[in-house]
DNA sequence: GTGGTCTAGACCACA
DNA sequence: GTGGTCTAGACCACG
C-alpha cells in the first residue's frame, strides 16, 4: 500500500491523499473493512506531517467513505451512500460536465471521448475484479 | 450574457467566473472572436469587485483561452491549445478518472454512467449548434 | 450504582465518570465513607478499559473527593475542601457566571432563571434527603 | 476593548477568548452589530498567533453568536437563538447543575448560593444597562 | 500503540 | 487591509 504525493502539484497534499484512497477503493485495492495505514508510519514514509494525513482521513470520514475508531485505527466503510438518488446524480453530473468541457477545450471529439471513458471504466473494473479474485484465495 | 456567482459556495468567485466562461465557450454561447463583458459593467451587475473579474480574465488569458487587447477589451481566442496531444490526453484522463471514481463511490453502474455521459455530450452539442445557427443570422 | 458513558459525547470517558461520581456525592447517592465500585467489575459493566476508570478515580483523589486504600478500594471522603473560603468562592463564581452568561445568550430572563436554579437546588436536596432516609434503615 | 489570556490556566486560549467575548456580549460591553477586533492587531496585542483568535471566532460563529464577512471583519450578531425553547432550557440546566454541584462540593448552603446568583445577575444587568445608556449618548 | 487537539507560521483569496 | 487554508510540531486522551 504505497501512496505518492507531489509537492509541486499545486493541489493540497491532503486532497491528493484522499483522492488516491478513493481511487484505491474504486479499483478494489482497498476493500470494505480494510484498515488504512496508521498516521505515524504513513507520515514517516511520505515524509509529511501526521496532521496532513489526519486531515485527509477526516475529509473521507466526513464524506462517509471511511470510519475512524480512536485508539484503533481507520477503516474503509461498507459504503451505502446515504444520499438520495437525485443528490448523487447531481454530484456525478458535475464531475461529468467538467470532463466534457475539458474535452471540448482540448478539441477531443465525441468518438474519441467516449472511447476514453470506456477505456477507463474497463481499467477500474478489471482491477476491481482482479482484487476480488485475490481476496477469495 | 449573464453570469452568476455564489458567495456561499466556498469556491473563489474568480474561479466560478472563469469556469462559467469556459462552459460558455464549450457550449457555443461564446464563440471565437466574441468580446467578453467589460470589467466595470459586469462588476456592477454581479456586485463584485472589478479586481475579481480582472483576476478571472487573467486566469483565462494565462491558459490561452482568451486574449486581452489593452484599451479594446478581452476576446475569446480561436482555441488551438498549445499542449501536445499527449499532455492534453493526460489532463483529460484525470478528469475522466474523477468522474469514474465518483460513479463507483455513488454506486452508479456502467450502463447508467455511460447514459449520463452521452446525455451531457448531447446537451453541450445541442447548445453549441443552436448558438451556431444563431450566429448565422 | 450504575453509571453511564457516552462514547459519542466528545467528552473524555474518564471525565464523564468523575463528573457522575461528583453528582452522586452532591445528591447523596454516595455518602462519605461509601466504597466506590471496584475497577474490574465496573470496567466489565461499562465495557471500557480499567485504565480509564483508574484515571477517573485518580482525578477525584487528586481533588480530595475520594481516597484510595491500596488493596482495599476507593472510598468517598468526608469532604472538607482544603481550599480557603475565598478560593472556594472564586471557583463557584466562575460556574455561576457561566450559567448567567448562558442565560443571557439564550434570552432566558431573570425570573425564569431564578426559578430554574431553585428547581435544581430542590432536586438535588430532595435526592440527598431521600438518600439520607435510606441510609438510616 | 482588551482581552486577557492566561497560558497557565490549562484551558485552551481560544476558549478563554470565546468566553470573554460571550461575557462582553452578556454585559453589554459588546453590542449587536459591533465589530470584533481584527485578527492581526489583536494577535499582536495578546502575543498569540492569529489562528488562535481565528479559532475562537470560528467557535462563536458556529454557535451563531457572531458573523464573519471575509475581507470585512467579524461582527456581533443580533442573537435570536434559533434553538427551540426545550433545547435552550436543556443547555442552561447543564450549566446550572454544574454550579449547584460545585456549591455542594464546596459546602456553600442554599441561602448563600442564591445570594451569590442574585449578585451576579445584578452585576451583569447593571453593566448591560450602563452600556445601554452609554450607547444612547 | 492509536487518533485528537492546540498553537503556530507561511501563503492565498478577496475588497 | 480583511479573513481563510495548508502544513507542521508538541502535547493529550485513550486502549
Amino acid at each position: 500500500m504505497i501512496f505518492q504525493v507531489d509537492f509541486q502539484a499545486g493541489k493540497p497534499v491532503y486532497l491528493q491523499l484522499a483522492d488516491q484512497i478513493r481511487h484505491a477503493a474504486a479499483s478494489g485495492r482497498l476493500r470494505p473493512g480494510d484498515a488504512l495505514p496508521s498516521l505515524r508510519p504513513l507520515a514517516e514514509e511520505l515524509r509529511i506531517n501526521r496532521n496532513t494525513i489526519a486531515k485527509a482521513y477526516a475529509e473521507l470520514e466526513a464524506q462517509g467513505v471511511i470510519e475512524t475508531l480512536p485508539g484503533k485505527g481507520c477503516f474503509l466503510k461498507d459504503n451505502h451512500s446515504a444520499l438520495t438518488q437525485q443528490a448523487r446524480q447531481r454530484l456525478l453530473l458535475t464531475e461529468i460536465d467538467e470532463a466534457v468541457v475539458m474535452a471540448h477545450q482540448l478539441r477531443v471529439d465525441r468518438e474519441k471521448f467516449l472511447a476514453l471513458v470506456a477505456e477507463r471504466l474497463d481499467y477500474f473494473e478489471s482491477k476491481a475484479s482482479a482484487a476480488g479474485e485475490g481476496a477469495k484465495k
